[in-house]
DNA sequence: AAGTTTCTAGGACAATCGACCTAGGGAAGT
DNA sequence: ACTTCCCTAGGTCGATTGTCCTAGAAACTT
């Protein structure tokens, strides 16, 4: 077995360990076991914990990208884009209600630790935040996109916080359809239309 | 000096830390050190860590419980009331874009570790449910109460998680003040006035 | 086939963790 | 004065932590 592929079975066993158990109670040992490794040769690979944190993060940018970038190659319109994200929590419900947003608590868990990494971790919002804008600009919301997508990346945040703490399917299921309500509402920005434009 | 003062100045210096380094990052030698303890007399006082942990949550219970009946007891409207839990955000903004919501983020560490206190520190949550869907109900909107309450919830945990993650300001003021003209155009549910219930 | 690099195994290290024990200080009551 | 009991200090325990080292197997090169 190639090196690329052990480095690759380490990065995806400890994303889904420090996602369902935290990084700090994550240890070598755990994630070793789980690939199925001596702890000798999981030095080999990776020298310090926060190397191996460095590229869990790194391969969750990428895949998000991916996923991001996926959906924006796709053939629906913006608003259906946005629907998408919004879905997340639908799709991944029973994780989240496990344990969270993997995003949202590994930058809560580095912010209190101080870890050097955490405003990599932050990274991923941005990635999220940047897409959402983007969507919003489309729908003709080119003066608070920014905004729009901040709100909506706000409002998935509480609901995973709330469906890890009370398991509430049907809070869930109704936010969401909150939230689709609250995009369908959303017209295009008067400001930025053409024939209002000052010139 | 009291054994009940030396164990209230535990429980706050064990409060204050696991909320700003976590749980499971806090030490016996940590709260210890901030109390100026021996940890052999720590010992004396709490024997286990998740004793530690089961009389911070009572004391953020019986803290928190203190906080909302004063509220309910003052002199304001019911608006104004959840208006004070939505500027909770402001009051404390600094402390929560370092170490985000002491009650979010410390639900999702421990349902993260399976710890058994969980469901204690979810109480916390249901604290603050109760509540904001008693002030809807005294708003008129007896129907869907818990459901407005748990939307305020959901947000105030979301602008929390993003304000870590961003520490931007701006961000938390504007979706405070998106909050607030949320709630202004709350108006009483028709189907619980007088008039149009069915006798 | 020989040599060289890449990968693996398992042990060892100091440090720290939660947990526990015991000896003694000191105030209170008799 | 003396006993009793609440409180404190410091040491110790095994387990686990992240980190590191070395010997050897495996794979590739020539």
């Amino acid at each position: 077995m190639g090196a690329a592929t052990t480095r690759l079975q380490i990065i995806e066993a400890a994303d889904r360990l420090f996602y369902e158990k935290g990084f700090e109670a994550t240890s070598f040992a755990d994630i070793a076991a789980v690939v199925g490794l001596s702890r000798g040769n999981f030095y080999y690979h990776f020298r310090t914990k926060d190397e191996i944190l460095g590229a869990v993060i790194e391969h969750r940018l990428s895949k998000t990208k991916e996923m991001l970038d996926a959906w924006e190659a796709g053939a629906g319109t913006a608003a259906e884009r946005i629907r998408s994200f919004i879905h997340i929590l639908i799709v991944n419900q029973a994780k989240i209600m496990a344990y969270g947003c993997p995003v949202g608590t590994l930058c809560n868990e580095l912010a209190k630790l101080d870890h050097i990494a955490k405003n990599d971790a932050a990274k991923l919002f941005t990635l999220f935040r940047d897409w959402l804008s983007c969507q919003f600009a489309a729908l003709g919301r080119e003066t608070d996109a920014d905004g729009l997508g901040m709100h909506i990346l706000m409002r998935s945040q509480g609901v995973a916080a709330l469906a890890t703490a009370f398991r509430d399917e049907a809070f869930v299921r109704r936010e969401v359809e909150d939230m689709d309500q609250w995009l369908a509402a959303q017209q295009p920005d008067p400001i930025s239309r053409p024939n209002t434009v000052s010139v």
